[in-house]
DNA sequence: ATGGTGGGCCACCCA
């Protein structure tokens, strides 16, 4: 039997960053991470730091100054793709297959998102922002419905920017008109779910009626305090992955870290 | 109803 350890974190800047990444990957012994908003271009990326410690597969999707993704592995990795979806060419998505780590007779995949915010206003015939991001999950559930008759084992994470569920954010009733919680937007995530039936794995070990964030916002004065926070990062498994991730936990800890992300960082226990 | 913070980069854009 394998056992993983896979973890997801919006980093915001993966060079002002590096000092919590290196602390998180040792604190926690993690496997692989895919990080989101490295902030950087590919060859701006700090590797060395990460090879010496021990994660010497790197693979990276980055461009200068916005979004930006990259998936750090001490097990071997090959690229599959970096695709853009949504029609704009930016770095958001990659997916790459751990090539030792099989379910029948397949390579596992693992798809590093990261979805447009989406702007302020939650209206895509003024705000293109938005029109954006329900294009860009549009042609996400597109792509995935195209592979369901011959799907490979896949674990979807990443800053998905939409919090589901009422217990995904800190208030349902006052954020029905905030983007990341509107009814439209939940709806198209609901369809890229049922695209390959992935399952919510996240929610498989904390019950839909328990609160779940991930994120707190820079603007409040304690975050811990007020603790309006959001589930907009996620980890998805394909069904043929149902009991392959057997615990997960949200690691608070690092978002009261000096200087953190406004995201705190998901791992997920996989056993193969 | 408003503005609050943070990162990249060097005027503002993005979250």
């Amino acid at each position: 039997m394998q056992k993983i350890r896979l973890a997801t974190w919006n980093i915001n800047s993966a060079r002002l960053r590096m000092p919590q990444i290196l602390r998180f990957l040792e604190d926690y012994e993690v496997d692989v991470l895919c990080l989101q908003e490295i902030k950087c271009q590919n060859e701006q990326f700090p590797q060395e730091e990460l090879r010496a410690l021990g994660y010497e597969h790197i693979a990276l999707n980055g461009q200068k100054a916005y979004h930006g993704v990259a998936t750090v592995s001490r097990l071997p990795l090959e690229i599959v793709e970096k695709t853009v979806f949504g029609g704009i060419d930016e770095a958001r998505h990659l997916n790459i297959e751990l090539t030792g780590v099989q379910r029948a007779g397949q390579a596992v995949q693992i798809h590093n998102f990261y979805v447009p915010a989406g702007g302020d206003v939650a209206d895509a015939a003024v705000n293109p922002k938005f029109a954006h991001k329900l294009q860009f999950l549009d042609d996400m559930a597109s792509s995935f419905s195209q592979q369901k008759a011959a799907a490979p084992p896949m674990i979807l994470v990443g800053d998905l920017n939409i919090a589901p569920l009422e217990n995904d954010v800190w208030s349902h009733k006052q954020m029905l008109k905030v983007v990341s919680h509107t009814p439209v937007e939940v709806e198209q995530l609901l369809k890229v779910a049922q695209s390959l039936d992935w399952i919510d794995a996240l929610r498989c070990h904390v019950p839909e009626n328990e609160k779940l964030f991930t994120w707190w916002s820079y603007r409040a004065k304690d975050w811990k305090k007020s603790n309006r926070g959001r589930r907009l990062d996620h980890v998805w498994m394909t069904p043929d992955l149902a009991g392959v991730c057997t615990d997960m936990q949200v690691v608070e800890p690092a978002r009261s870290w000096e200087r953190p992300s406004d995201h705190a960082p998901v791992i997920v226990d996989l056993e193969f």
